[in-house]
DNA sequence: TAAAGAAAGTTTTTT
DNA sequence: ACTTTCTTTA
């Protein structure tokens, strides 16, 4: 009956749920039911509306959030019997499955063999180019490099439309231009693609062979797309492409948690959904059934001040709730330290409740990792290092990308001689050129070289030989053809044949004589001479790598078990899904970033490092619109949590090494002060602030008017002081130039207001966090410290100069 | 050629 | 601080 699905859903998540013919957008605040609206809306579509499951794709953006999705799904039909299950993947493995079914249809000499390189297999080949043209690494850094071409390829410029761009702009752009057409050639002799590619390619095919597009539209009646402020233009037009036909587009999304137009993200797209599907039917999805009133109110407060948004009324009937909780740690390890005692505290009162610590930059997460360690807590990390990057793993994915496709000049450079094996550089250079002079891969210049040695020594003859017997052999277990090109027959069958939808069934074929992918990777363990390579070197850190490649080895025995696709899968798998290493569910305690929660909820969220620089990211002070961005990441970040919400941040923190002073984040100037609770011990900055707005209180509209203020963005070094004189101006007292001018209620040094006592020596000289004046940048904030005697130099930020190196000597500093 | 030691670069966020 | 890459030495 049709209140199986339905009834447990408030009149908008119902509307959303049975709207199932024509396209729809649903605008779901923070906490509002998205995911089980799609979930729901899933079930419905296969239980009520009898769609054939087949029919039905989801499409979402992590890996992480499709294996959520499945398991809802499938948890809501566990008692019907199903003969397979409704299509849910990211974007990426959507299109890598399209385009193993169907890339020769595009004729660009692509075969259905193709590798995926990812983005480190792409910086390879990137640097690898930069040396072929005779680039200077040190001028075009393969990063920007790397990200230019990207863009360029996700803007839909082709190597030859870049350069004719580039001729008219500068030297730098024209290099970038010739870079991405040597790497487009090398990718193409690879039979390699990149992450965009894998977009690209599809897109291209769904566009340019109706036959192709008109397969996919037949076989995806429903298609649902989550997180859909977060989609570029690519996956826009494949969208489009895949719903030409039915019109049956169901899209969710909240603009206020759109965080990715840095990497090509259009917000536009659903902005302008309803004119790019004419009938959309729109539902809000306003009430919040996760957080607390409070937790609302300040996630609210926070956002409020951004200006390009719509705007909208999220409500919740959940209870106020506790204040949330701030504190101001001396550094980061102290920082880590508390957040890791406060989880031990709330783990007594309830033994399984489980917290996140969120953080902006990944490198944030090695003393929280130690942090946890100490406090006996089990943690998950996503991101950063995930499993799937570590070296060792990846040696052993390469050795089998090049069982199944030996021209793969990237993965051969990568394992040629790891472990040693006496394949140095001079053999590889020599390799190298004869590769580029005969215009023929590696692998192909090594059977070559092999018999006509030239200039190569018979000892290096012989490491090629037996480097290149290791290599077929695990070429005749995966079942390649050897020969010179990676050939069509190897190709298994596609993973998911689009057949008639009558036929259709759980997809068959596990693959036929090759051997169990788990044979195969203990054979790339084993006969590389990896292991023994390993074992010989008797360390923990080698320990540790044989344990990683234990967990490969078992991986792959899970793969086998589940009978799934063979080898090239497994590969294709461990490409696209960076963390899905061991997620344990109920561990205590997740590290990650900001930017991996979204989606992601808690009942306890500790948002660290809340400090100018780093969150907001430095890098996006320039731009009002990246500031926008950073405060909607705060947003995402503070509305995971359900019941507590921290927030913390250091007075110092290092960074590359070296000790910096850091001040709080605009961030915490937007939050309410009556809604914040200040845990900290002695005098925090909180402090400060909340004895200012005591001062005077019923002025405080005034203030929360002229707090919404964002069209500048403060300088690091000034923003609190910026703050304190604002709201003087606010309470009617002169101007005060600096903010020692206005009267303290508890002053302890008001020419230091966010200094702590403990860095304050006191003694002469200017510590980092103290203030001085310059007769040419005035006032500025001491943030380094060097030397001793004459040559003390100090690093100062001058608001509106930057900063400065300075002899402290020389440079006639008054305290300020 | 391989190992050990020195220097330089790194950190924004991800499929 | 830490990791990668370059340079020196055995």
């Amino acid at each position: 009956m049709e209140s199986d699905f339905l009834s447990q859903l408030n009149d908008q998540q119902r509307e959303a749920v049975s709207n199932t013919e024509g396209p729809l957008l649903i605008l779901a605040g923070a906490g509002s039911g998205k995911t089980r609206v799609i979930a729901h809306r899933i079930a419905y579509l296969i239980a009520e509306k009898k769609v054939a499951p087949w029919n039905i794709l989801a499409v979402t953006f992590t890996n992480k959030a499709a294996e959520e999705m499945r398991l809802r799904v499938q948890r809501l039909l566990k008692d019907h019997q199903l003969s397979s299950w409704p299509v849910v993947s990211t974007f990426h493995s959507l299109c890598v499955r399209i385009l193993r079914q169907d890339i020769e249809k595009l004729n660009d000499k692509y075969t259905r063999t193709f590798t995926i390189y990812d983005q480190d297999d792409s910086m390879r080949l990137i640097k690898l180019c930069l040396k072929d043209l005779g680039y200077d690494e040190k001028q075009l850094a393969p990063r920007a490099t790397q990200s230019a071409i990207s863009s360029a390829k996700n803007r839909g410029e082709d190597p030859e439309a870049f350069a004719a761009r580039a001729e008219f702009t500068d030297d730098r752009q024209a290099a970038i231009a010739r870079v991405y057409k040597m790497y487009e050639e090398r990718l193409h002799t690879n039979n390699a693609l990149d992450f965009d590619d894998l977009l690209i390619k599809a897109v291209r095919l769904l566009r340019n062979v109706p036959e192709v597009r008109e397969k996919y539209n037949n076989k995806f009646r429903y298609i649902l797309v989550d997180e859909y402020q977060d989609t570029n233009s690519l996956q826009f037009a494949l969208i489009g492409f895949l719903t030409e036909k039915q019109q049956n587009i169901c899209v969710v999304g909240d603009e206020d948690q759109s965080i990715y137009k840095w990497r090509g993200a259009d917000i536009s797209n659903i902005l302008n959904f309803e004119k790019h599907f004419p009938n959309t039917r729109t539902i809000r999805l306003e009430q919040n059934y996760r957080s607390t009133q409070t937790i609302l109110d300040v996630a609210g407060a926070v956002v409020k001040n951004n200006i390009e948004r719509k705007g909208k009324n999220l409500w919740t009937s959940n209870p106020r709730g506790d204040k949330i909780r701030y504190y101001q740690a001396l550094d980061a390890e102290a920082e880590a330290r508390w957040v890791a005692n406060k989880i031990v505290e709330h783990r007594r009162e309830e033994f399984d409740t489980r917290a996140a610590v969120l953080y902006r930059t990944n490198s944030q997460s090695r003393v929280f990792e130690e942090a946890m360690r100490r406090a006996g807590l089990a943690y998950n990390i996503i991101g950063g290092f995930s499993f799937y990057e570590r070296m060792e793993v990846r040696d052993i994915i390469a050795y089998l990308k090049l069982a199944l496709n030996p021209n793969d000049s990237i993965a051969l450079s990568r394992v040629i001689n790891s472990p040693p094996r006496g394949i140095g550089k001079q053999t590889l250079d020599e390799i190298e050129r004869r590769s580029k002079d005969l215009e023929l891969s590696l692998w192909e210049t090594i059977s070559l070289v092999i018999k006509q040695p030239e200039n190569l020594s018979a000892r290096a003859i012989n490491a090629l030989r037996s480097f290149r017997r290791t290599i077929v052999r695990l070429g005749e277990m995966a079942g390649t053809d050897m020969g010179s090109a990676a050939s069509d027959e190897a190709v298994q069958a596609g993973m998911w044949s689009v057949k008639q939808p009558d036929e259709q069934n759980v997809d068959e074929h596990v693959s036929d004589s090759d051997s169990p992918v788990s044979d195969i990777v203990r054979a790339a363990i084993l006969d590389t001479g990896y292991e023994t390579a390993l074992r010989s070197e008797k360390t923990d850190e080698a320990d540790g790598r044989l344990e990683n490649l234990q967990e490969l080895v078992n991986a792959a025995v899970d793969y086998d078990e589940q009978g799934l696709e063979g080898l090239r899968d497994f590969i294709d798998h461990s490409a696209l899904v960076s963390d899905q290493d061991a997620y344990k569910r109920d561990a205590a305690v997740t590290l990650m970033t900001a930017h991996s929660a979204k989606g992601l909820e808690f009942p306890i969220i500790f948002i660290v490092g809340l400090e100018d620089g780093l969150f907001p990211h430095s890098r996006s002070a320039t731009d009002p619109a990246e500031l926008e961005e950073e405060r909607r990441l705060a947003y995402v970040a503070m509305t995971r949590a359900e019941r507590f919400l921290y927030v913390t941040h250091a007075m110092k923190r290092r960074v590359y090494g070296e000790e910096l002073a850091s001040e709080p984040s605009q961030f915490l100037n937007e939050m309410p002060l009556d809604l914040i609770d200040d845990l900290s011990l002695g005098k925090s900055w909180l402090s400060f602030a909340r004895g200012l707005s005591t001062i005077d209180y019923e002025h405080d509209e005034h203030r929360k008017e002229k707090n919404k203020y964002t069209g500048k963005t403060y300088d690091s070094a000034e923003s609190i002081a910026e703050f304190f004189k604002q709201r003087n101006q606010q309470m009617g007292k002169t101007s005060g130039t600096s903010v020692s001018a206005t009267s303290w209620k508890q002053k302890p040094r008001p020419q230091e207001p966010r200094t702590p006592p403990s860095t304050n020596t006191g003694s002469e000289g200017f510590v980092p966090g103290s203030y001085v004046k310059h007769s040419k940048y005035g006032r500025g904030l001491v943030l380094r410290r060097e030397g001793a005697g004459e040559s003390t130099k100090l690093t100062v930020s001058f608001p509106g100069y930057g900063q400065k190196k300075l002899v402290e000597k020389y440079a006639n500093l008054e305290r300020a």
